[in-house]
DNA sequence: CATGAATGAGGATTCATTCAT
DNA sequence: AATGAATGAATCCTCATTCAT
């Protein structure tokens, strides 16, 4: 499958004509990567339908066959699409720290993380806002199987913090269902050039969904805050308008 | 290709005027609204685009141009939704006593009440889910102020608890985009036979994304939360799975 | 058939019911008439194509099926305009003393005449301008047995004046052609409002058509013109801009 | 109900590269003109709004998309049928040497070379028939301005002939519209297999017009007609019908 | 007489996809 | 590895015409 890493390193085709094969390889692969991305910006622009297969090629500036030779066809780009989102935000959620702590700081963790994914990559944005009900229905299991994993995962913190403790008792699945959409939600009124970085609305975002709006109810005797920093991180954003 | 048109013609009766012997008679409104009814469902079901008027037509058990006798174009019958959607909210937020109390109390009707509208009504999820990208420029901006509207009631609220120390100093425009976020993505995972009722669902939202996810750090001192019955709410809701 | 004079005189319907059955008769026969005036209207000003049913109806502020009660379907309509028309541009060339003078002068008068009845009156214009490709062969064959009737009686004249010497020998289809082709083109450009009133058009038009544009050749010794009114015709017309 | 398509299916070959062996070939240009001059041809036979792309796909054997391949819809395809036909008549009257001799001579030429474009080209004749209120807003302008120079120059010519003294003083308003009339209303009775052959047309036209109808008044003292070879032409046309 | 409601047939246009080269 | 050309199927929408009342 297509490698998620950029590799648009400009190819000499011609030198080393043994190498042919791994440096057509690897060409394919990056033209591949081209069109997601691409693909990835339209989807999320105008929507799966609304994007023809021609927006498509006129913005690569090439041929709809050329496409077509890439991919079997625009379902094959919107899952491909889809997969490398979904493995850019496991990838960004095995990498945050979620193993330690309690349950909360699992969950606070989670959202910081899924967050960044978010804003930051076009794929995970597809993720969170492309309606997989373009799909056809094997595909789309499959999709939803993937996405279900990363639910799960919010809502096993969310229990885990309600044994342990860190967590109020609630409906761990109307709590995890809240958190992504909150997240997912991001992709609808997010633009690059905002006032907010994605480190920033990651923060904040954490913040809010884990210690809500209200204020502390009783910061008199007890300062023994969990975190001295998120009142900090709160303070940050509030500065920023 | 995933036909668009599942059968899933088993219809809530109500939908149908054209199946009583009244057909051609004169209940211009009811027929409107039956257009527009089963229009959200499928809007909302398979998306916009993806719902022909062949397929509206078909549900309905009347042909292509009788639509376009009770509407100009496709565009109008989503306008519709979006505007009976917003007034659905807009009625619910007013009804909900949103004007007495503190800000925080203030955000907690508004999320509740804005819940209840997308929970319950298919125009009111219209608003929440449907892309109005769809629209044509002019009447985007017509439904986009109407959106907009409600966004900034929320943001007033969050800024008036802040001032008046009912909210955690935050940034407002963040915190009312997790709490639409949240709300408008019920959409997604709604579904009417689930386990929850609307009111529950509005309550546990309402709980969440004002109290956040972490235990009180220190009940033990003050019982004084400002609202005993909304743990009772948390429990309620946890029964339930 | 429909009256061609306008009797839209208020009707009082309930006085005298015995003669309910005139009254009605004649309500009907305005009320074709004004379908038909408006009719040939929107037809000159936006072709037979381009009018809808509904358009027609829209104007006379009645609804479609009134229309079919009148008529039994677009094409008779068109027809009716264009027997109108013909009637009209007949009755006309009858009123001109077609019926002496040479054949010169009858042309001129033909001319003279036609151009009348193309200017002031919308049906005759409908007979000019429209495409009678509209009309199903039935009654195209029809309708063009009318005009050629027209196209005739001109060649006719012509003829007759080469005969009489009074015309230079010339094709008169062509000849006649010409003539009808230059009235019949008024339509396009004649505008109610414009400056010149349709007995200088009528006027100039057939001292253009049967003197030619050149200048006498040798006017100084034979003031023998068989009209000096036409070249004060000429002068005055040309004051007009 | 006039079917649109009568199955006049004898084609002039040089209209089908479609036909042919070279079939998906690379003849882009040939199969556009291809198309106009297929469309100029059904849209004179029975309106633009009458001929359908299907009819137009039908004639030239290829299907409704492949049209769109080559135009973006309809209305270009008759914008550029005028366009052709303009450029056509304009490289005629630029030929005719309009430029030398009084102002009665240039006319003669404008009327003599506007009559073979008019009678000899499709597209000349779509100038003088097609209706540009087909046209939208925009492009009616365009194609207007460009008939109106074809018509301002008759009219310069009408003005100059007045002062130099060569034609008889008159509107060179209504002049002109007549001339032009005469003209573009050859597209209505004109038939290629007729008898005359254009260039007969063009002549008697340039004459009648020109000359009138009227026999001269006074041939016995003045032999000094400013064109023997008109009289010619005048008998030669005559003989035929 | 007149109307509100409905329909069948088509019309322009777009799109994903494929073929032949 | 890529292209110009083409297509079948659909989509939105309009229109002349007709019921049933």
């Amino acid at each position: 499958m297509a490698k998620t890493t950029e590799s648009n390193e400009a190819e000499n085709p011609s030198r080393e004509p043994w190498k042919g094969f791994l440096v057509r390889q690897r060409n394919l692969d990056a033209k591949r990567d081209a069109v997601l991305q691409t693909a990835a910006h339209l989807f999320l622009e105008n929507g799966y339908r609304r994007t023809s297969m021609s927006d498509l090629g006129r913005r690569l500036k090439i041929t709809k066959p050329a496409l077509y030779y890439y991919f079997h066809n625009k379902e094959e780009i919107l899952v491909e699409c889809y997969r490398l989102g979904i493995m850019a935000i496991e990838g960004l959620l095995d990498k945050a720290a979620v193993s330690h702590g309690n349950g909360l700081n699992k969950v606070r963790a989670y959202v910081e993380a899924y967050t960044k994914a978010v804003v930051r990559f076009d794929f995970g944005r597809c993720v969170a806002m492309l309606d997989d009900a373009e799909l056809s229905p094997r595909t789309r299991r499959e999709v939803r199987d993937l996405k279900r994993k990363i639910d799960m995962a919010i809502r096993g913190y969310v229990e885990e913090g309600i044994r342990d403790g860190s967590v109020a008792p609630c409906n761990a699945k109307l709590a995890s269902f809240a958190l992504a959409g909150a997240v997912n939600w991001i992709g609808t009124w997010y633009r690059p050039d905002g006032e907010l970085t994605p480190e920033e609305i990651a923060e904040e975002f954490a913040n809010l969904l884990t210690q809500g709006l209200r204020k502390d109810p009783a910061p008199t005797t007890l300062p023994a805050n969990d975190s001295g920093a998120k009142t900090t991180g709160r303070a940050r954003a509030a500065k920023r308008r």
